[in-house]
DNA sequence: TCAAAAGTGTTGGGATTACACCCATGG
DNA sequence: CCATGGGTGTAATCCCAACACTTTTGA
């Protein structure tokens, strides 16, 4: 029984109410053919609510941390390992699960949609999903979809997220697009660009991506030293 | 035997291992006679470590919140309710306390010193520390201390927080004070005026303060309604 | 009358907004 | 040669930072 493990380790703290505690992680991709921001959802594999769309998560185990719990499932699920995963949030109404008293520490992870292996997602029923038709989730999940679409809005504009939701290469209407997806409005294409250069951190390319018009968009990279700069002291991006 | 309740409602995940789940807050207040940044910390009550200083906190009982906890703590040994407080992090090492595999969230809380009940916190020893003088804390509650420090700072630039700390009643020079020493730097009197007054959160009292000049100082208080706003949709205020 | 803290405005520079046309190319 | 998306610059405005003197009054 594995709860002995737990019970041999636990020298001092008699009498107190151990918690059953998972971990769910709301995972963003952007297709950007489709120019839409989306989430990963999969079928839940355990009773109740077995079968119905469910944030992808896990009890986390005994001898893990809840970070390595997360990055266990989205390993498992999609086959990445080095994605950007922050702890976001942590629920514990009591009632928040009918099953048993359990916590859920929310997770919020950005991904290159293009980067996660096809056959693992196949293999357990996961689904990318438009962030405007998420379905009926199981739990309090919906609510952490909301949460971390809002956590989203505002990091983007303190730090230089955006990137890791977009390939090695990308072009600037790629970009602008994934910005406006995000904040939901209209951006003004020149000002955007003056100001995204202006942080010097972009390094062009000399390819051009001609899969989207006849004159094609140049190629660009990141600057991954500044990069860590800009998402250590953060920036100030407003549009 | 509390953990029978617990078992009681575990109708299905069998086989899965609970965790004991604590609070602890980082409880911040401002004396703006010494115009010093202070947090609140006690002596710990059990084993392992028992007597040396920590932060405030309990473990998560079987039919409360995590939210419920950290209030019913908070109540217990400052006499408060109506507090700021909020959620900052889950920290879940597995070996971050050696007495059992507990993880604790953290809290992050802003009151006014003068607000406490003085007897109680004399009756369970707790003690407002500077916060650049922090002794050595339990487990990993340097770490929290100095996350919510950083977290502090972050947050008042975004959000009307700061007026937590000080009194329904406060002059202009006190405002000041506490935000330079949050920032840790010396501010620009007459901008920081500009800049506060023009969010149009101060109501102007008629009555001064002559504590700390003959001239004195106005006293001003903060528009709830305005404060609720920009709570909500946040503001930037860098200095 | 003077010491000590409170209060008050202006200006220059940098950043942000709004806005319209030329470029390159494949079909 | 033209339709399509990619790329570029400037002027007006707003916001922020820097900066020094006057006011009040109790002792």
């Amino acid at each position: 029984m594995s709860s002995k493990a737990y019970q041999l380790s636990n020298k001092y703290y008699y009498g107190s109410d151990p918690i059953l505690v998972a971990v769910d992680s709301i995972i963003f991709g952007f297709d950007y053919h489709e120019e839409k921001l989306k989430i990963l959802l999969f079928k839940r594999l355990v009773e109740p609510f077995s079968g119905q769309w469910s944030l992808i998560g896990s009890f986390v185990k005994p001898h893990e941390s809840a970070d390595a719990s997360a990055y266990r499932i989205l390993k498992e699920l999609t086959g990445l390992s080095n994605v950007f995963l922050e702890q976001l949030k942590c629920y514990t109404e009591t009632d928040r699960d009918p099953g048993a008293r359990v916590m859920s520490i929310a997770y919020f992870s950005l991904i290159q949609i293009e980067d996660h292996n096809d056959e693992l997602i196949n293999l357990h029923g996961t689904r990318w999903f438009d962030i405007d038709s998420i379905p009926d989730l199981v739990l309090d999940h919906n609510k952490m979809v909301r949460e971390a679409l809002e956590h989203l809005r505002t990091m983007v504009r303190r730090k230089p997220v955006g990137f890791e939701l977009l390939p090695n290469h990308f072009t600037l209407p790629q970009l602008i697009k994934l910005y406006q997806e995000i904040y939901q409005k209209p951006l003004d294409d020149r000002n955007f660009r003056k100001k995204i250069h202006s942080l010097g951190l972009l390094k062009k390319l000399d390819k051009k991506d001609k899969s989207t018009s006849k004159k094609g968009a140049f190629l660009y990279k990141f600057d991954q030293k500044k990069y860590m700069e800009l998402l250590e002291k953060g920036f100030n991006f407003e549009l």
